[in-house]
DNA sequence: GATGAATGAGGTTTCATTCAT
DNA sequence: AATGAATGAAACCTCATTCAT
């Protein structure tokens, strides 16, 4: 089999699967899953309403898996990013700069399941935001095992419990490109995220502030 | 007139109102808003439909004079908390700590705008959300004068932008609230935010570390 | 109050249901539960179908109003014939005429509750049929009695078990005038369920044929 | 050709219609005609859907065939019983013998067909009904055909006309089965059908009643 | 002015049937 | 010939909104 392990079958059912996710993914983004109707999806997707529920049982099944998918990539690009490297402070400086990244490029999809994070979204009527906090709060333990790290390792101050430490570091990023689009344009500093990683790790460098890590992100 | 400088007629129909966005909060916060019908919210505020319709054009209608009327609430607490004193770290720290008590004890309504402002809640056909946009942005640039201040008086040094000084500040506050409910016990550490305000402190203090933050907001 | 008991938006509400349950009745006599939509009841009978689900819960609700309202009218009919008389064979010869007359007159409708009586309709997700049943039941047990009573003051022979000749009697005419459509004309003895009553009774009559009966009964 | 006289692709092709036909049997004696859908009967039958298509043009054509095949079934086994014996008393006898052991043997599949030849079942556009009422029509005179024997040789009284004999007779079996199911235990009287007939035969007898009959039919 | 019964557009979902493979 | 994925009409039901009383 040249293209894939799979049949050719299954390769089709998961690329139709995926233009489907794909339509519901704009529409979700632009008005939001209760302004969405499954006929529109399926005119959008290019596909019989019928054939979507072949695909998914029901409208909040597709708004799962969508949430999800959108989930696992998101997620998994900033947990290999902290893997890239043994050092803490790269580990939080590649961290700010690949979340950045998905943000910018992926904004609408990603605010989607931002919404059910912060419980601030009905959409479902029961459980998927309770799974995708626990994700949230996985990926922030994470997080807050670097700063330990560097902690112990006396690179940093204890200045902050090492989970709050996480949580302002990733709220912070959130914020910043969830509110870009409304900031005028002269506060919309490319470089915001590391100039606040700077004020963090200025906060808890041991001795001196770090230039060098203000430099290098002014740099880069 | 006896009783205030409003009319009877009008008194009444005040109290009404408030009586309707009452029931209407406390339903939106439950179930959000597409889950909540206008009859739910007469039934409960004890009126009749028709009447609901007397004071709101119509559903979106009562629910952004809703939103409003939480947001003012809400901005004016903080807002006066940061004018009762004259030094910029005192401002800072009342906007902590009163931001943190509303939080605490108006979870579930604020939940509501702080869905509106994300963008991620998509209740509205349009325009109230770049409302409370620019109302959140507004309260930033407060925030964010104050950072300036302090950094013009040599107190802070220039280390980030103020106004994305103000953003992290205000992120990271919003996001420990809503996360908290799903924190397990131990990381829930009720003086968390003014803790990471002392990080942010320490990050931009002039010369040393101001012992003086820490140790008073420990004491607190 | 002159005109009934009830305030008058009682009756109006009243009046409406029956309008409701008539066009209904209409409709599913002609084409069956499945084959009517609630749109169409909703225009016969010139209501918008929000209405209708103010009144029923929902299709299966007013099918099973339906029913039960033309069980009690039948049953009622027949109930009210036996207790004319104190004499058993008047008290059955008067169930054969009423229930004759009854199935001649509203015979759409009752096929309607004669099917869920067999359980030969698959109409209702569960239950009905049941009540349907028990109400069947219940009524040649009353039957039953009669032929009993008879029995036991040397009347008839106890040739069969009193249920059984109710049961006997009670499914003779059900059956006559559900197949009578389709009878050729000739085979339609219009005093036939009064002739095949004689066969009982000669059946069971202690010593003679009674002549009397089939007398009278050919005289009416 | 060894096997039948059909060459082998006809019998195949008659064996997979059989095996469609019995899972829809089961399908629709469990739930009724509209509560089945094709792709149920297609999986239990473990064919394609595609492939009950080519057996049958529409849902509605598989049931009447259904339908016409346990019709088929039912009366032949009865005609047979009363073809068994010159004797009219010894038919009817038979007759109530053998549609007692059918029904009692196949009741959920034959209830279908009572329902369509009682018109209280609407699961078809048309049509049917009549064709199987017909045929129902066509065994009553069968039956009559055989009471009016019996009155012509003088061994039943001409009390009834022989067409509501016959009516009377075969309801009277059909409701007890019908209704056995919900019948107390107490009023199960395995000898009922039998113990009816013997009523017949004593309200039909010229003389006296037949003691032989009861004899007889208890002895059994 | 207040009421709540009536409206009907529009949503989600099912399923008989077709047809390309 | 057999398959079963795709289709889309049509069903049930909800609910924001209106308006006669």
């Amino acid at each position: 089999m040249r293209s894939g392990r799979l049949p050719k079958r299954e390769r089709v059912r998961l690329q139709q699967r995926q233009e489907m996710l794909a339509a519901a993914c704009d529409l979700f983004s632009e008005k939001g899953y209760h302004r969405v109707s499954m006929r529109e999806i399926a005119e959008k997707a290019e596909f019989a309403v019928g054939t979507l529920y072949k695909f998914f049982n029901n409208k909040e099944d597709l708004y799962k898996a969508l949430l999800l998918e959108q989930c696992d990539r998101f997620e998994n690009a900033i947990i290999r990013a902290m893997e890239g490297s043994e050092d803490e402070i790269d580990k939080l400086r590649h961290y700010v700069r690949i979340k950045g990244e998905e943000l910018r490029e992926n904004l609408p999809s990603i605010r989607l399941f931002l919404a059910e994070r912060n419980g601030a979204s009905f959409n479902l009527e029961a459980g998927l935001d309770s799974a995708v906090r626990k994700r949230h709060y996985a990926l922030l333990e994470r997080l807050a095992a670097i700063f330990e790290s560097a902690i112990n390792k006396n690179r940093f101050k204890k200045t902050a419990p090492p989970f709050g430490l996480a949580l302002a570091l990733d709220s912070v990023i959130d914020a910043f490109f969830l509110l870009r689009q409304d900031i005028p344009e002269h506060h919309f500093d490319p470089k915001f995220p590391e100039a606040i990683l700077d004020v963090f790790f200025n906060g808890l460098a041991i001795r001196e502030p770090c230039q060098s890590f203000t430099a290098e992100s002014e740099a880069s």
